[in-house]
Formats: structure tokens, C-alpha cells, sequence
DNA sequence: GTCCCGACTGTAAACGTTTGCATTCCTGGG
DNA sequence: CCCAGGAATGCAAACGTTTACAGTCGGGAC
């Protein structure tokens, strides 16, 4: 009698069958009789016998694991986002191995050692990697199946949002409130990542002020960290302004909270003396009463992660523009 | 010619040695001549050989993994604290494997299932899980080392913060710059997660009014959510008292900001008619001025997977008692 | 009664490593 | 000159599965 884990070959020998019918058995294939299937099931039961993973894997060739890439998971977007990945893959009864790529040197590694990576999973999920800046494809990295989130990415599935469009439904929303002056905070330039966000945020607060006949005032764009420390920097900034705005479309809600603070800070009322919009919809929003665009992250995870699946099984799937709505709150009211 | 993947004994063929010691000198054992080792090295090299982890693990018994478990990751401090761990682990070429436990019920599951988890690890790093609620051992449930993160757990490791010296030290803080009635945030009662936290810190917050000899007026304890929105609700019962405070402790950062927001909504001058300190030292506190108690997660997160490995390696480790050093910054001023 | 086919089961060869043990070779002490 | 012993290497058996292939058995069509 031994006191290590029971085999395969264990419960084979207990149940007077093969190995491989035990296998076939365990794994609910076609061709075991049933008396034989339920034989088997007890008596794994019986033992607690549990499949030795890295055997398994070995043999089969499956590893039923997937990969998740980001630049790090501290920060908001990929940290919410990781929360619906993983419940939909441990539902699936996948692992979830993370790879963070916090420095450009980072980013580097990663996509040099693709390769070897991809050998451990099944599927990959990235985000916010920004693999198709230097037009790549997929493939030029990874040997299985790809889901991109927040980019469109070549030999991949992707699943992103309009960020032109959120941005001009955001600024059309202060437009409509009667604001003609929009400040606009933008996220800094991208030394470090390679994303186009900032860019195309830019494009739909143009594409809203030159809509409505309004002049897009270069001193009115200002740009700073992605944090609330940035948006303190830039509030400061656009109140200097000769003629400063009366609202402000915020490209992240982090930034918005920089602003709001500040604002408050210096004795504006909001939104009476200032409105302000921002971006995301973060945890601290709804609290901050602070109007924004929703970017649902966590339900753009669990779609992802079942975007995933299904290449993995060789289901065919199609890309996902993920809707962004406005939600109104308190930190934007009427031009009075 | 093959187009798979070369394997050890590709290697063994075109340099003329065995598997045996081409794993020995790939690995760096001892006892292989250093010209047979640079041949080998050469050869994998060219052929641009990668081990195969499967196999690897499965002959080897190491499966280079460790498990964190956490309740979730959309949170601050696991979401913080995965980003020391993940690096420190991935520098040493270990794979982390995560487990939530968003519900109750997810986490009797995991606990449940630990020791079929602990088949794919090495070792476990445990987050804020309070598995020695029940007076329970990580014996119990596991069979390899762990370290606990923000808990005491017999037959771990563990790395914590003392919660209760902590929120004395926030509370004398206030009662040096000469406040007497001090409001204190509560977290809620945890019907979800047995952390005895909010109990601690409350200790805290009533030895250094016993120090000082003031009274603890129970109207000045409130509790609400670890949220913004918990703080707002709970600035809004403090001001409704006959003699509202004229400092306020928060258990958490988050809900400070609740406060503080609120609290400048209604007008309040920050610091000038309220205090405000929180706990955690968030990303956000910084940038909206707020004094509080930093807990370094990401610190503490490198320090916990270091601790891993040595337990892995089977060092001896000892317990980690993390300081939380008191930030002041623009929201704490003297009563004046 | 034969033949065929499909359901069921077993045999054994993978999968790609690691590692205990045996073997060879060489060096230095006696 | 012999022998001990350590360094270097090879052989082959694990590790615990999966799966191609080859059987066996029974029943229905002819």
C-alpha cells in the first residue's frame, strides 16, 4: 500500500480493466460500456484519484492553459479587465498564465520570446499591447490562436471600442449643454507604448467642436499623465487660459478626478463654474458623481476570454466593437 | 528533415553525446567537461532548441509554478501586490498560476479543491484569504509551502502589517495637531470575508483616544462600504451629529476620497473645518493631497514572493512584520 | 452457416524529459 | 606498477498519461 497519489494503472487494476479504457472512461469518450464507464467512475471517486496534470498535458499535447499579456495589471483597465478573463477560463477549467510587460524592455522580451512562450498555452489573450504598431500581424509572434483587446491586430480576433466615436459623443454631450469653449485634457505623448488612443481621441473632439461650427482653440488642448496628477497639472494649465473653458472633456476618468479636486480646490463650483466629463468609468466614478463614456471592462474580458475558447476549439469567431455609452451624472450641467 | 521541434535528442545526435548529458549540461549540472558543455550550448543554440516544459515537469516533478490566491484582482491591494509578485517570480522563471475567490462560495471551492490545486505548484502565496478564520492551519488545506499575505496562518509563512498600532498612530497623528472629537470610517461588518481588519484597526483608533484621555463618543463611528461611496455615506452621518468631528480617520484610502469629495461638495474647506486621513496611500492620494498610512503593497508583494521562493528552496524564512509609515500631506491640519 | 460491421477492450508505443546506476577513463598516491 | 577514486559519460528506466492499432465478441443480413 502506498501513501503517494493513485494512477491511471491503480484504478485500472482495481477495476480489472485496461488503462486505456480507464483513460476512456474518466474522459467521457465513446466506446465504454457503460457498465464498465461506471465501474471505473466509482472507483476513481473511491481512490480520489486525480489526473496528474503534466502527464496529461505531455501526452495529449493540450495544455489547457492560456496566456495573458499586459503592460501591468496595478493599473485599472487591465486589472478589471483580468478579473472577467479569469472566471470565464477557470469556468473552462483553463489556467491563466499572466506575462506583465512593464518597461518597453519588457515589451521587447516578450515579443522575442514569443515563441517559447506559446509553447506553454493554448491560446493567447493581450491587451493593450499594441503588437500591430510596427504593422505587425499575430503571426509573426505567435503559433496559436490570438485575441487582441483595445486593438485591431492582424491574424487575430480583436474586440475594441470606437475611440473616435466615444470621444465626439462625449465633447457633443458638453456641446448640447450650451458649452462652446471645451477644454480638452489629453493622454501624454507615447514614448513608452505605441498606442494610438490619444490620437484618435484627439480626431472626435475635433470631429464634435468643427460639427457644431466651433474653432478648436490649439491653447484649449492640453496634455499630461494619465493620472490624477496629470489632471491636476492640466486644469491649472487651462485656467490660466486668457478666456478659460467652461467644460472639459477628460480622455481618462483618473484625469478627471485631478481636475474635479483641483477645481474644487481652488473654489470653482462644479459643474456651475466648470463642467466636466471624463472617460472610462472607473470604480471611483459613480461616488465622484463624475458624468463619463463606460467602457465596460470586465465584460469585455468575459467576452474576450470566450472569444478565445472559441478559436481554441476552431470555431470561427468575428471581431467585436464594444459600445460605449454615455452616462450622465453630476459634474456636467447646462452653460449658465 | 522535420519541421517540429527540436528536442534534447536532436541535439544529442548532432553533437555526438547522449540525452543525458545534454540535459546535464543545459542545466548546469556538475560533471560534464566544459568543452562538451559549449558543444551543447552551441548546438541548442543553433537549432534554437527550447526545452518542453510538460516534459520537463513531468520527469522532474517541479512544475516551476506557484498559486495566488486572492478574492479578486480588480481591487487595489491584490491588484498592487500582483504586480511585485508576478515580477519577482518571472525573474526566477516561475509560471503564476491564479485563483479567485470573488464569493463565499468560491472560496470554500478553492479550499475545497486546494489540494488538487497544489498538484500544478510548487507553492501558494495567499492574499488577504483568512484562511485561519476558523482556526484552521495551512496544513489543512495545503501540501506545499505557502506564505500568507495580511494574515497570521499557523504552518505559513507570513507577511503582514500590524493593523491596530497602524490606526493608533494615524488617530495620534490627528490628536497632535490638536483634535478632540475624531470621526472614524469603519469598514462594514464582514458577513462576506472573516477579516478581522476593521476590528483591529477600530483598537487602534480607540487606544489613542484612551491615550490621550479623550472619550469615545460612539455617535463618531461610522461604518460603510471599502468604497468612495461608503465614505460619502458615512461624512454625511458624521456632519448630522450635534457636534460633528472635526477630524475624520478612514479605514481606507477609497473612502477618504468619498469624504473628501463630499465633504468639499457641502463646502467644507479642506483642512480648514475637517481633517481628513485615510489608509493605503492609493494611487489616487497622492495627486488629491491626502494624509495617510502607506501600506507599500507592491513592496510587500516582492518581499511575500521572495519568501516563496526561499520556502520553495527550502531555506528557512521568518515572519514579516511590514511598516506602515505615516504620509502628511495637505488634508491633516491643526485645529485651529 | 457465413460474412461483415460495429461496439467494446486491450497492447504497447509514444510524449520529451530527468536521474539512478553502471561504465570508462584518467590521475595521483602508495 | 597497482589501485583507489573522482570526473565524465552513457544506458535505460522512470514520470503518468493519451492514442493508434489490433484484437474479440455478438448480432443481423444474406
Amino acid at each position: 500500500m502506498s501513501n503517494s497519489r493513485p494512477t491511471i494503472k491503480d484504478i485500472a487494476r482495481v477495476t480489472g480493466v485496461s488503462v486505456a479504457t480507464v483513460s476512456r472512461a474518466l474522459r467521457n469518450l465513446p466506446y465504454v460500456a457503460p457498465a464498465t464507464r461506471s465501474k471505473v467512475v466509482e472507483a476513481a471517486t473511491e481512490l480520489e484519484y486525480e489526473v496528474h496534470p503534466q502527464a496529461s498535458r505531455l501526452a495529449s499535447g493540450r495544455t489547457w492553459t492560456v496566456g495573458l499579456a499586459a503592460p501591468q495589471f496595478g493599473s485599472w483597465f487591465p486589472s478589471r479587465a483580468l478579473g472577467g478573463i479569469n472566471s470565464v477560463f477557470a469556468e473552462a477549467g483553463y489556467d491563466l498564465l499572466i506575462s506583465m510587460m512593464a518597461t518597453p524592455e519588457d515589451r521587447r522580451r516578450f515579443l522575442h520570446e514569443a515563441r517559447s512562450f506559446c509553447r506553454r498555452v493554448d491560446g493567447m489573450v493581450l491587451i493593450d499591447t499594441f503588437v500591430s504598431a510596427e504593422g505587425n500581424s499575430a503571426g509573426d509572434f505567435f503559433d496559436r490562436p490570438v485575441v487582441a483587446v483595445n486593438e485591431r491586430l492582424e491574424g487575430a480576433s480583436s474586440i475594441f471600442i470606437d475611440n473616435r466615436l466615444a470621444a465626439r459623443r462625449a465633447v457633443e454631450h458638453l456641446i448640447e449643454l450650451g458649452h462652446e469653449r471645451i477644454g480638452l485634457v489629453v493622454g501624454p505623448p507615447s514614448a513608452e507604448l505605441p498606442t494610438p488612443v490619444p490620437a484618435q481621441r484627439l480626431l472626435g473632439y475635433q470631429d464634435a467642436l468643427r460639427a457644431a461650427g466651433l474653432p478648436c482653440a490649439p491653447e484649449l488642448a492640453v496634455s499630461g499623465e494619465w493620472t490624477a496628477a496629470g489632471g491636476t497639472v492640466a486644469v491649472s494649465k487651462l485656467l490660466e487660459c486668457a478666456e478659460p473653458p467652461t467644460a472639459v472633456f477628460c480622455m481618462s476618468d483618473q484625469m478627471a478626478f485631478g481636475v474635479l479636486w483641483s477645481a474644487a480646490r481652488r473654489g470653482l463650483n462644479i459643474p456651475g463654474d466648470l463642467s466636466v466629463i471624463g472617460f472610462d468609468d472607473h470604480d471611483l466614478s459613480e461616488a465622484m458623481g463624475l458624468t463619463t463614456m463606460r467602457q465596460a471592462v470586465d465584460e469585455m474580458g468575459v467576452r474576450a476570454a470566450q472569444m478565445a475558447l472559441a478559436l481554441i476549439d476552431g470555431e470561427p469567431v468575428s471581431d467585436i466593437t464594444w459600445d460605449v455609452p454615455l452616462i450622465v451624472r453630476e459634474t456636467t450641467a447646462p452653460l449658465g
